[in-house]
DNA sequence: TCGATGACACGCT
DNA sequence: AAGCGTGCCATCG
């Protein structure tokens, strides 16, 4: 199916399929893009998306729940105040995933990443 | 074709 | 409990 496109193309994907209000860690991307242990792609994948793509970027942080930028950085104020406008506080560039952690349903995933 | 890179994750100290 | 160093893999030039 999707094997035509790029491993960076399916990490786009599966971003995109993350609900509002909700964030993934990176391993979760790299899982569920079908990329196990792939983690570090996903960073580089995201970099590489195109902003004509509208990705989420800013759902996508570390396992720990906090922003993968440092806490000074101008992409981590931005991806702040998105996820903030979304209704996920982030405090102290760290997000709650016991509450807005994303828990894919495979009958989502399926219907928009068709795996 | 080869070498270097990277918005990470995990383990050990 | 916190911090540091290492390893995996695909993409770019």
């Amino acid at each position: 199916m999707n094997k035509s496109l790029s491993k960076a193309e399916q990490i786009w994907h599966t971003v995109a399929v993350i609900p509002k209000g909700k964030v993934a860690a990176y391993g979760q991307i790299a899982d569920l893009a079908g990329l196990p242990g792939r983690a570090r792609f996903v960073s580089k994948a995201l970099h590489l998306a195109p902003e004509t793509k509208c990705l989420p970027w800013h759902r996508v942080l570390r396992t720990n729940g906090q922003l993968a930028f440092a806490a000074d950085s101008h992409y981590a104020c931005l991806q702040t105040k998105l996820l903030a406008a979304e209704g996920v506080p982030v405090i102290k560039n760290r997000v709650n995933l016991n509450i807005y952690g994303w828990q894919p349903e495979l009958g989502e995933l399926l219907a928009k990443l068709s795996f």
